[in-house]
DNA sequence: GATACTTTGTAAATTGATTAAACTAACAAA
DNA sequence: TTTGTTAGTTTAATCAATTTACAAAGTATC
């Protein structure tokens, strides 16, 4: 929301600064926040005493003389608060609780019908129950509610349709602000996968990073610097549904030849079933056989890993992202896809756009998600203030 | 730039408001402007003053009443310095001088081969010189210099590859710099028209634009608000390269089956070549072939349209744009393409994504990219200063 | 141990842009 | 002529940051 410039506002955009540097580079202490922001001693002064007022820093005591008097070292309070992330699958749904920094304080995963709304409904508010009662008393107490779904909402949290739950329409933020009175946002899965990478994973540095969630389709998280793009509906992503064969086989989406309907861990599985002859083959049992080190599986792989590049190849040419990161469930199959598929990357992609890039494979494995929910929780709460220059 | 808030940054913040105001919705007055933005009746009027004393802004007499004293309208001059906008291409120069609107004052095409460097820079300067010395006389003079390149260049200017060109590492910005001692900003060629289509075009509501600017290759500039992306280090934007093909066609860029071997002029002519076994056959003929309602020629265009449908429902389904423009001089073909393409659109694409989308051929035609270029100097002089509130 | 110098943090006075409220100016309608 | 509305200015108050000064607490050096 743009708006106009007053006193208000002045005080918003430093007490963000002066609050993200004691979040992120605590502990440190006034005079250094103040050599590093450019704010003044006494400005830095004045912000931290209300910081500290209202519960959100703390002093722990003098630290190291630099030659002078010791500073009083300030440090983030990430126990004023804590926040909840969901993620909807759709037959299971993960919850954690986290403080402020996102530390996991509590963790759950239940099995549960989501294709039915009510019965999804009810599970969902029985998870966020358990996890307000086991949160620890403090200032602000639950300070926001995160839910990552498999599909697309639009700002006002309503989810306008999940193909694979076959939800369309749902007002889910409303549902649950009415029920629990905390503010809640709903984000797709893949988006909000982006947002746990990059706050919590090993890509807290990159520019522009593109999150490829891999499982029974390819949805794809974009975040350009710190924001997430949505595109121009909250649609944006679909990057599984890019066709890299424009007379392949039929999608279920109307296109043909989408990349997903190669390179998805559903595609996968179906090729190993038929390679197998095992129409009950799953992706755990595959992954055994590729630790023993079987010749077919290891072909399934390989294979699989070219399919990822030619979808990774065209992220590439088209974004110039400086990190990709392959998440979901198939990025425990790292070590016999990735051969292949950098091969692939490295022999078809622009030479400048790939020059800067790294790929790699999720570290944060199935609490991206339920991570980055918790991080855009807590990013609402803080609603930082940005000001940026042209 | 991340800046502090102080009173400066507060001021700046205001006056671009007012300014923006202004420059849009020029004729207004003080009073209307303070009801739309919120500020204050005084500190409009304040901030107006200074703009009428650094002669951005005039009085030109009273307006209508409204039921009470008339209001002085104020507009924005446009005259206070003018842009200059190039596009360089691989045979030719087109240049243009503007006023601060945008509004073409005087302009230019050239022949010259730019493949050479050198002949390429001093044609540049020969141009540049020409339309400073046409510059009426003003307060500002010439404020600055936009140039669209086909190729990529980094923030400072300096042209990294442009594979047509056939340059590699050019600080042009800073040869430009030093010559004319004005401000000059280079941009990719369909990166730039993306501006002007945005500016100027019919898409100044958009939210989210790509325009995709069809020529020897394909390349497309994407606006996500107001402003462009770039990706991590200003190569985005190749979607020409998107494979549409995953074992097709080898492309020179290593990919396979790239969508611009299928959908650029280049690749129309080829084929309208072979089909009508005419080497020399050229675009203008084509296109007086399908005028004249030739089959052959009729089917050419219609084949094409498809695939340009193929690539243009990956860019939908992978950026969700509210807007779509399909430029170059390929555009001038839109009565033969427009049918297929539509119907490849509508079949193939998405739904939800493309439920609130349009696609549109460019109105602006070649001139897309020198206005771009002028509006992307003519922003850089107003150095607008934006706040967003997360 | 005394002195000089640094660094940390607070206090008081100053600055400057916005706001709020009051006011002047100008006009329409009855 | 009166009443009410709109346009724009003036004046005083507000408030967050800055500037300047200074106190507190340390190190380094002779």
């Amino acid at each position: 929301m743009k708006q106009t410039g007053d006193l208000a506002l002045m005080k918003k955009i430093n007490k963000s600064i002066v609050m993200e540097r004691i979040r992120h580079e605590s502990p440190t202490s006034r005079a250094r926040i103040a050599e590093k922001t450019g704010l003044t001693k006494a400005t830095v002064s004045s912000l931290v005493a209300e910081l500290i007022s209202s519960d959100l820093v703390e002093e722990i005591g003098a630290g190291q003389s630099r030659g002078g008097r010791k500073p009083m070292l300030l440090l983030f309070n990430c126990s004023a608060g804590f926040a909840i992330g969901i993620d909807l699958g759709t037959d299971e749904i993960t919850s954690i609780l986290t403080d402020l920094n996102g530390r996991i304080v509590s963790e759950s995963t239940v099995r549960s019908d989501n294709t039915n709304v009510d019965t999804a409904i009810s599970a969902l508010k029985a998870c966020i129950g358990d996890l307000i009662k086991q949160a620890p008393i403090s200032r602000y107490g639950v300070i926001g509610i995160g839910v990552g779904i498999p599909g697309f909402s639009d700002e006002q949290g309503n989810i306008l349709f999940a193909p694979n739950l076959g939800w369309e329409n749902i007002g889910l933020q409303a549902i649950l602000e009415a029920e629990f009175a905390i503010p809640v946002v709903i984000e797709n899965e893949a988006n909000v996968g982006a947002v746990g990478e990059k706050r919590f994973g090993s890509s807290q540095a990159a520019a522009s990073l593109v999150y490829v969630s891999i499982g029974a389709g390819i949805g794809t998280g974009i975040m350009l610097k710190e924001e997430l793009y949505r595109g121009a509906f909250g649609y944006s992503g679909e990057m599984g549904h890019i066709s890299i064969h424009h007379d392949g086989k039929p999608c279920r989406c109307g296109n043909l030849g989408c990349w997903e309907l190669y390179a998805s861990e559903h595609a996968l599985i179906q090729e190993a079933r038929a390679v197998y002859r095992d129409p009950t083959l799953d992706l755990d049992t595959l992954l055994k056989y590729a630790q023993a080190k079987e010749t077919k599986a290891l072909q399934l792989f390989t294979q699989h890993g070219r399919y990822l590049g030619i979808g990774i190849v065209n992220i590439i040419n088209s974004l110039n992202p400086d990190r990709i990161i392959i998440g979901g469930r198939l990025a425990l199959a790292e070590p016999w896809l990735v051969a292949s598929m950098i091969e692939v990357v490295n022999k078809r992609s622009l030479p400048y756009p790939r020059a800067h890039l790294s790929i790699q494979f999720s570290t944060l494995g199935s609490k991206a998600t339920v991570l980055g929910a918790c991080s855009i929780a807590i990013s609402r709460f803080f609603s930082s203030t940005k000001v940026w220059v042209e």
